[in-house]
DNA sequence: GCGCGTTGCGACAGAAGTGCGACAGTTCTG
DNA sequence: CAGAACTGTCGCACTTCTGTCGCAACGCGC
């Protein structure tokens, strides 16, 4: 098991069989996580709302509220991560918990090490995600160039051959990020979480029109946002100069 | 279906009844596990210390210690996948099993076919849980070279003899794991698995076409992609640079 | 050599992903 | 408070991808 650092990571378990909650619990705990536990869906969000934790199990089948409910009024306030239990008879009820947000889940009956292994890779992910996302607002006023194009992250402004660009606040952040890492392809879900901000709960579409509308505000410059099928988009590595 | 890859995998049966053991084992063989066999707890604990296996079928009624105490002890060494066999179908008794770590059950009597059909899929969610950590844990945007091909994981980007590759997401992501294990021989169930994703349904073929596809895009590089037959497929390892 | 299972491969249709215009709700601005 | 600017959503067309199918070719054991 790996330690943790800094303050102790929280999870939330929303789950109403108390063996399989205790199972789960134990588990976690051994795993050096502090485990919040509910047993219906109220007083888990009142528990949520009290102590905001870092990930969520969330049982499909619950008391009181069911767990697609929850994800719901839960995303309508945060964009922790959430993982879902579901039993494998309801299948097809995954994808909806999917497309209202859920950030991976797991069909019962599930070995507590999956389990485990699963929130290791969530929380990874998420950390990851504000770290970059920390980095990318610490220091850097260094204005940023890409051939023409010029970015000046300590005034918001940018300029094309010179010429003033009038860029939104999205879309300048948007041009910042791939400028700071040109030939590197960002998924949606990666930029939602960068540009937009980790608890900015929307759809993927967003990004597209955001960049839509960035590429047309760069004219002639618009196809150094390359699209990256199935995957998301990248700025077209600047080539070496030669003669 | 497909024959196993590398070294044999090896199953820990775990079961009293001589009749019943020997045709689980008879199928498990003929499925190409190497078997062993005790028919007491005491026993299997022995063997297991000497002979650790990849996998243990558990029979929950046994002589001298019972299921549950073979798996608590199991347990308090080794993470080996658990399946379990119980003549009961009570909820509690699951619950418990899950609770002291097992990882599937199944409940007597039960068709061979099915046990079979379990291992399969039990081995192949122990092999994800693997994947998933080793990629946490190596976040590998580390360029991949194989003569002169060379993959730039994090800009989804692919190049022969520098000249860029128009790769799709699906063949980049197979064409990454090739490269990742050069020599190693990929079943088809696996490449399901880890490229399309552990919860995609599709047939075998899919991955047929993927190859194809992937091999025409290299052209010239295209035997690299070896076929083994009855097996799955293999990238051909390297050779050392001779003049 | 024969038969059987496996693989290669082209064709095709359906699925999935994307570009883009239009619109409406929200926020900013004067 | 009205108008402008911004941004998320939606719908549609279009492109690209990919699973399936049928058949041919191949490898392997007998």
């Amino acid at each position: 098991m790996a330690g943790r650092i800094g303050p102790m990571t929280t999870i939330l378990l929303i789950e109403d069989a108390p063996d399989l909650a205790a199972v789960v619990r134990r588990e976690l705990e051994a795993e050096g996580y502090e485990v919040l536990h509910a047993a219906d869906g109220v007083t888990a969000l009142q528990l949520f709302d009290r102590h905001p934790a870092d990930l969520v199990i969330l049982d499909w089948m619950l008391p009181k509220l069911d767990g697609l409910e929850v994800l719901r009024r839960l995303r309508a306030a945060s964009a922790v991560p959430v993982l879902m239990l579901t039993a494998r008879a309801e299948e097809t009820d995954r994808v909806v918990g999917l497309e209202l947000g859920a950030d991976d889940y797991l069909t019962k009956p599930f070995s507590v090490r999956e389990l485990v292994a699963r929130i290791h890779a969530l929380l990874r992910r998420i950390q990851r995600v504000q770290e970059i996302v920390a980095a990318d607002r610490a220091s850097d006023d260094t204005p940023l160039t890409y051939g023409p194009l010029r970015l000046d992250p300590s005034g918001y402004r940018a300029t094309l051959d010179g010429a003033a660009l009038d860029l939104t606040r999205t879309e300048f952040d948007l041009l910042r990020l791939l400028l700071r890492n040109p030939g590197r392809a960002f998924s949606r879900s990666y930029l939602l979480d960068t540009v937009w901000g980790a608890d900015y709960v929307t759809g993927d579409r967003s990004v597209d029109n955001a960049i839509l509308r960035l590429r047309k505000k760069l004219g002639p410059l618009e196809e150094v946002i390359e699209t990256v099928w199935g995957v998301g988009y990248r700025l077209r590595p600047e080539m070496q100069e030669r003669p």
